[in-house]
RNA sequence: GUGGGUGUAGCUCAACGGUUAGAGCAUCAGGCUGUGGUCCUGGGGGUUGAGGGUUCGAGACCCUUCACUCACCCCA
């Protein structure tokens, strides 16, 4: 019979890994709880065309990495690829805009893309998404980074670049296409093939290309950012003070252009050297113009993403948490009849415990205790309940301390003792 | 979609084309029938990813296929 596994680039997450998850996503929670977000949790199949329609038709993303089908019903539906569709799809459903001036929203989750596995890619990855909806003040473009870099503070991660750049807005760009595509047209044979694609349906994303002939041709083409308008230009400039004010060290990368087409004025990814080819971890922007594209009232919106995979490849995991755990050991069938009442003690006082359920030898109880990393062993046998005591060993120091044997008040006793 | 690497015990890996495929770690037990980590002894655990071929003989060589992995592409 063939073995049952996982679907190729799904995965079980579980011990240190799934630690660190859980950390991510506390420390984040924390944060967005100080900075005033709110979580929302969004389905994770949506309609296709709504990520057809906020991604944009010519993206990767929508061309050939999408989770889906059509359902029983005969609709196509989609695993999301990406938090933000399905978050402006929610603040417009759900009439956000209209119960309040500002919508600072998050959701933490699964997304699906259909590629090739590698390091930090899986088909079934995890991301924490923050959006904001209402503002086009740059000074929530600033705070949000801030936020990022104290999450990434207290998360231990010190080496990460912050990278930022403008893609203008929809009449910089407009323009600014004629300008770019008249330049490349004259390059057309240094071009790879993608690249005379892209030169055709998006000749923005010629920049993102890794191809070194089409770096070259960039090098001296011109650069949006260098014909923002007046408006953009000004919202960048208070942004960088702003960034300033926070003192944020920020890189400006002009060939910083992102891979979902709504994105408007700021973008920013962090990236780390450390994960190689899949460098950036965090990555975002403000798309200004999405929500009315969607059928909504015009409103400005900034949002980021934290892929929690590759953060938690450089991420390391302190200690755990301080609290002690205990054991209990019992020796024949009259001492396992107290297990029950010792048991429940100790649930009432918070106490973590363990026992193992096949009675066995005492010698192979305390291995296991061991390999549990038990802090304490209480050990219960026919001797300790003929002297009405119960014995607790310290698996550190190896100190044993005869407590009385009163499974009521056990774990009080015990917590006096051991804290 | 393209290219490279790798598939042998739960894990990490050995085994020149030649007995019954081994070791370390892990696990279980014993030494020490009431005290863990160290030590010693032993046990269990394998369709060598799958299918075909070459050969007297294949874990190894050839073909096919599948899977994993890294990189490209793209992205978080």
């Amino acid at each position: 019979m063939e073995k049952l596994r996982t679907l190729r680039g799904f995965r079980d997450v579980f011990g240190e890994e799934i630690q660190k998850f859980n950390l991510i996503e506390n420390v984040s929670r924390k944060y967005f709880n100080l900075f005033g977000f709110k979580e929302i949790e969004i389905p994770v199949l949506e309609k296709t065309e709504l990520f057809v329609r906020s991604i944009g038709d010519t993206t990767d993303i929508v061309e050939k990495e999408m989770f889906t089908f059509v359902d029983l019903g005969g609709d196509s539906v989609t695993l999301r690829p990406e938090a933000t569709a399905g978050m402006v799809r929610a603040y417009l459903q759900e009439g956000l805009y209209a119960k309040e001036r500002i919508s600072k929203v998050f959701t933490i989750g699964s997304m699906f893309r259909h590629e090739r596995p590698q390091k930090g890619r899986y088909r079934e990855f995890h991301q924490v998404d923050v959006e904001s909806f209402g503002t086009d003040d740059p000074l929530i473009d600033a705070e949000l980074l801030w936020m990022i870099t104290l999450i990434l503070k207290e998360l231990n991660v010190a080496e990460y670049t912050v990278e930022i750049n403008s893609v203008g807005c929809k009449e910089c760009r407009e323009s600014f296409r004629d300008e770019l595509v008249s330049y490349f047209e004259t390059k057309k044979d240094h071009l790879c093939e993608d690249c005379l694609r892209r030169l055709e349906r998006n000749p923005l994303r010629i920049f993102d290309c890794k191809n070194s002939q089409c770096i070259d041709v960039t090098q001296s083409s011109p650069f949006l950012f260098d014909s923002l308008c007046e408006g953009c230009q000004t919202h960048f400039e208070t942004f960088l003070k702003h960034l300033n004010d926070f003192n944020i060290v920020i890189n400006i990368n002009k060939r910083l252009v992102r891979g979902l087409d709504y994105y408007s004025k700021t973008v920013f990814e962090i990236t780390s050297g450390d994960l190689g080819a899949q460098k950036a971890f965090v990555a975002g922007g403000r798309y200004n113009n999405l929500v009315e594209e969607m059928g909504g009232p015009s409103t400005p919106a900034i949002g980021f993403a934290i892929g929690v995979e590759r953060l938690a490849l450089i991420t390391s995991i302190d200690a755990l948490s301080g609290k002690p755990s205990y054991f209990f050991a019992y020796v024949g069938e009259e001492a396992k009849n107290y297990l029950v009442p010792i048991l429940r003690s100790f649930i009432s006082e918070g106490l973590s415990f363990n026992y193992a359920y096949e009675g066995k030898s005492l010698k192979s109880q305390m291995r296991f205790a061991d390999s549990l990393c038990a802090d304490y062993v209480l050990i219960l046998g026919d001797d300790e309940i003929a002297k009405g005591i119960i014995v607790m060993r310290d698996m550190r120091n190896k100190n044993q301390h005869e407590l009385s044997l009163d499974p009521q008040g056990l774990a009080k006793a015990v917590l006096k003792l051991t804290l």
